[in-house]
DNA sequence: AAGTCGTGGTG
DNA sequence: TCACCAAGACT
């Protein structure tokens, strides 16, 4: 099946508007990657910039993370959410010293085995540390793909087969050129396709985008997941590790008692932290952050 | 395979 | 204002 070529529009918009990320310059490790593939998921560029920073400050090699305390790493994680990102990634580290001699593996399955790294985090080390030619699928390629390819505004909510097989179908046949087309893809849907209100007016494939041509027909598939966050186990999770984080050492069950009022969900919450190895009970009764 | 897992910015 | 969204992974 014949397609419109999109890699020498979109490569050359790339080269113009891509933005100065610190985890895109040459001197990038692999390890910084990594790094910033983890905290990303989920997670506004704006908000990780500053937290990137500290950690790999503090933390430049994974060798430099795996001598410390998991409890360090779910500290320094802040307000970053998803806490049991900074967990993962403490244990990737130390399987990295264990396992790797201290290097970021290069092989995509040696990256997917690693905890916390999947489809598209394994990719994405691959492909942008290591240069190699890898489909990286995310939520902004997913979004790209169906409005210039498939002629829909929105991916499916689950990720398909058939997305996969496209991106891998674009794919650039050079490693080096793959490498970039992905990176490009995502921030053609970061700044331009985006979600809510995309800038068709700067699009560099307006001309073949197959959503456009079609007339921009609004999505018309099942409603898409709210995320309620108050009052939510979430939350009260978020309270409580809040707690953790702010001590110095040990706190009293007290302190996270006046964290949240219901007393049911802060023990089921509480039980669910513990369970997650986000939280160390004592044997005097106090909780600490996993030593 | 649909739910769960944080937090904050925004149209 | 508030529902939606943000470089997902795991079960």
């Amino acid at each position: 099946m014949h397609r419109p070529t999109y890699a020498e529009p979109i490569l050359s918009w790339y080269t113009e508007h891509a933005r100065d990320l610190p985890w895109r310059r040459p001197d990038a490790s692999p390890w910084a990657v990594l790094v910033s593939e983890i905290m990303l998921q989920q997670t506004p560029v704006s908000r990780v910039l500053p937290a990137y920073e500290a950690w790999l400050t503090r933390w430049p090699t994974p060798a430099a993370l795996a001598a410390e305390p998991p409890g360090e790493a779910v500290r320094a994680w802040g307000r970053l959410g998803y806490p049991r990102r900074a967990l993962n990634l403490h244990a990737s580290a130390r399987a990295i010293v264990d396992r790797h001699d201290g290097q970021v593996p290069p092989a995509y399955d040696d990256l997917r085995a690693l905890p916390g790294v999947g489809a598209y985090t394994a990719a994405a080390v691959a492909s942008f540390a290591y240069r190699q030619r890898h489909a990286v699928l995310d939520t902004n390629v997913r979004r790209v793909l169906a409005r210039m390819v498939t002629g829909v505004e929105y991916p499916p909510k689950t990720q398909t087969a058939g997305e996969v097989r496209l991106a891998e179908s674009l794919l650039p046949p050079d490693a080096e050129t793959a490498a970039t087309w992905g990176v490009a893809v995502m921030e053609l849907g970061a700044l331009v396709c985006t979600a809510r209100t995309p800038r068709c007016a700067d699009c560099p494939v307006i001309a073949s985008c197959a959503w456009r041509l079609a007339g921009k027909p609004p999505y018309d598939g099942p409603a898409r997941k709210g995320q309620t966050y108050a009052g939510t186990d979430r939350q009260c999770r978020g309270r409580l590790l809040a707690v953790l984080r702010h001590a110095s050492g040990p706190v009293e069950r007290a302190a996270l008692d006046d964290a949240w009022d219901d007393v049911r969900q802060r023990e089921r919450a509480l039980a669910s932290l513990i369970e997650d190895g986000l939280i160390d009970p004592l044997d005097d009764g106090r909780f600490t952050l996993p030593r």
